[in-house]
DNA sequence: CTATACCATACTATATTGATAAGGTATTAA
DNA sequence: TTAATACCTTATCAATATAGTATGGTATAG
């Protein structure tokens, strides 16, 4: 978990609108002049926040936001997740891709566990990985497993 | 867990090593050569291993890096988890400090997930972080802990 | 028609990381 | 005592990633 202005902004947001007393949901523009910060920037944190249902948009005039929960249900914990949660940057998989590769992050992470030094030198001595014909940019064949860099407990 | 070229390098320094069959032990110059890297950079991987207890050094002429363990009691994951524990970079702590700092981050960590929005509003509505005496660069008021960003589960 | 959410892309500035360079000290075999 | 090595520090440059803004849209609903 990774903490920095980037939450701050999150949370401080999520505050804002817990604290909105009347009943019409808050608007980003309100929140982005409290703040200080861009709209377009709020825009990209709630697109997060959105996609981790802490919160949802009402469109048309007089919408906004609204907290998906009470705030008695809602962690500082969900917030950061939810903002570090972006990984639309290091790759440009589709959403089924991106199960697939959380999903096979967490068992290559598991399998390297188990993988020794000696486990990747066969019997004769000969090493299995480490010839000439691995190139400077994959220690394993696919491409996209080394270009995008990946997360995993 | 993250893989990238550094970590190959150090997988592919491992399995050098793994492979010295002569019973001196492996130079620094020799890998270095091997693969096209500079002696410095190595050097700077290596501390990593050996400050994780991957490998050995020997001083003096003839000396050079021996395995702590048998290759196939050292695995991927740990090679590429020693690479990427240097927080060097992002602080100064001393090594007694930065233990202190994991276990607070730990702890941390932990704590967000109890910590609910409506539990950072008092009684009377008011909010306890959000007022303007909290400065751009803090949320949390020790300055330190959001320079440095904190890492955990 | 207008206020909003919602979406995409491009851009600048700053921070982080990858990798090299250049200087050193400590250790030890020969 | 000399030379080969590990080991250490700091500086530096390039590549990449991240933070944040700008711009120009489309969709929805009052």
């Amino acid at each position: 978990m990774k903490l920095s202005a980037k939450g701050r902004y999150a949370i401080r947001a999520m505050i804002n609108i817990a604290l909105n007393d009347t009943n019409t949901p808050k608007t980003l523009l309100e929140i982005s002049k409290h703040q200080g910060i861009s709209l377009s920037y709020l825009e990209q944190l709630f697109a997060l926040l959105r996609k981790n249902n802490l919160v949802a948009g009402v469109r048309g005039p007089g919408g906004g936001y609204r907290l998906s929960a009470d705030p008695s249900e809602i962690t500082i914990a969900q917030i950061i997740k939810a903002i570090n949660s972006d990984t639309t940057r290091v790759s440009d998989y589709s959403k089924k891709d991106e199960l697939i590769w959380e999903r096979f992050s967490d068992k290559l992470c598991k399998y390297l566990e188990t993988v020794t030094l000696s486990s990747l030198i066969d019997d004769d001595g000969n090493v299995v990985i480490e010839d000439e014909s691995v190139t400077q940019e994959s220690l394993i064949t696919e491409e996209s497993l080394v270009k995008e860099e990946w997360d995993a407990a």
